[in-house]
DNA sequence: CTGGTAGTTGAAGTCAACTTCAAGTCAAGC
DNA sequence: GCTTGACTTGAAGTTGACTTCAACTACCAG
């Protein structure tokens, strides 16, 4: 056992590539889960570097941490997650991409018909009005176009709001 | 005369669709020219709908506030702008789609060749590292791929951080 | 046993883009 | 002239995902 078994905040972070304060915090809303030394300091498995690019991977494609918490919770209580746990979470993400990918098209394709004539009418125009165009409400940032709102997607979180990076 | 050549806060708000409060904010950003009364109230000149509207299609495509203000200084002062202004402004905007769409294209084919394997690799799967893995730096959040961040596209602004929706 | 590196906590700060609030003023129809 | 709805301001709050800070403690090599 030359590799040590568990892992210190700083060596988790170091691996995945996160901030230990990144890592401390998703520890904390439980995305994470450590042991603590008698010291009260935390240790990790292996494992653990394992959910961190789920983490990663899931925030890539956009889903909030709530999203991902609710994921990781759907993941078999008691036994190590396999493979095949990682591959079912990761497959409802094709879809979501799907529909980012979709909606960006369209507004390329908008944004090329709209080239030149320099309208931007209110109105008309498929740029200012990707297909709808009644603000949501509260506050919060909201610049991706419907389909790439993560409140569009979600349907999870009671909580008002939406989100970005 | 019967439409007013001038409008009110209310007024320019609902047409617009955006809310009294975003109103106010963009004018106290200098993105709305306003008018006073001797009263202190503002009084919004008709094409300040297309300017919201400018600012609409943009935030949809995914430019922040500062970049719309770039863009809009880039206006030609003391004339009122034409629609081939109003073009030339938003046809950049093609490039920055693609570099999107590509970015979510070059993901959803990694996904689809991390399907299955449900590696999660931190070292090798291209869904937790597209291209580029290592944390920039900064708060708020950070959940897009490469490409699709803000900080990524925009060079304008000197101040900390990177974004998300 | 000692020193230094790495870890701990809670509270507060950051960022963008707004919204909400309170306390008060303006505009306009009757 | 009055009432009422729309407007004004500045300050503070909201959201998500973290980071930063200060004050302190643990771990471990030597």
């Amino acid at each position: 056992m030359r590799t040590t078994d568990v892992l210190t905040v700083g060596e988790i972070a170091r691996r995945s590539g996160f901030a230990d304060s990144a890592v401390r915090y998703y520890e904390r809303l439980g995305l994470l889960p450590a042991t603590r030394t008698s010291g009260g300091q935390r240790r990790f498995e292996r494992s653990a570097l394992r959910r961190l690019a789920f983490i990663r991977a899931a925030r890539n494609i956009g889903l909030s941490l709530d999203e991902v918490a609710a994921a990781l919770a759907s993941l078999p209580a008691g036994r190590t997650p396999t493979r095949s746990d990682w591959s079912r979470l990761s497959r409802s993400w094709r879809h979501r991409l799907d529909d980012q990918i979709d909606a960006l098209v369209a507004l390329r394709d908008g944004l090329d018909s709209c080239i030149g004539c320099g309208c931007l009418s209110l109105d008309r125009c498929v740029i200012s009005n990707p297909a709808d165009s009644a603000r949501s409400g509260g506050p919060g940032a909201a610049f991706l176009p419907a389909g790439l709102r993560r409140e569009d997607a979600a349907q999870a979180q009671a909580g008002a709001g939406r989100p970005s990076r």
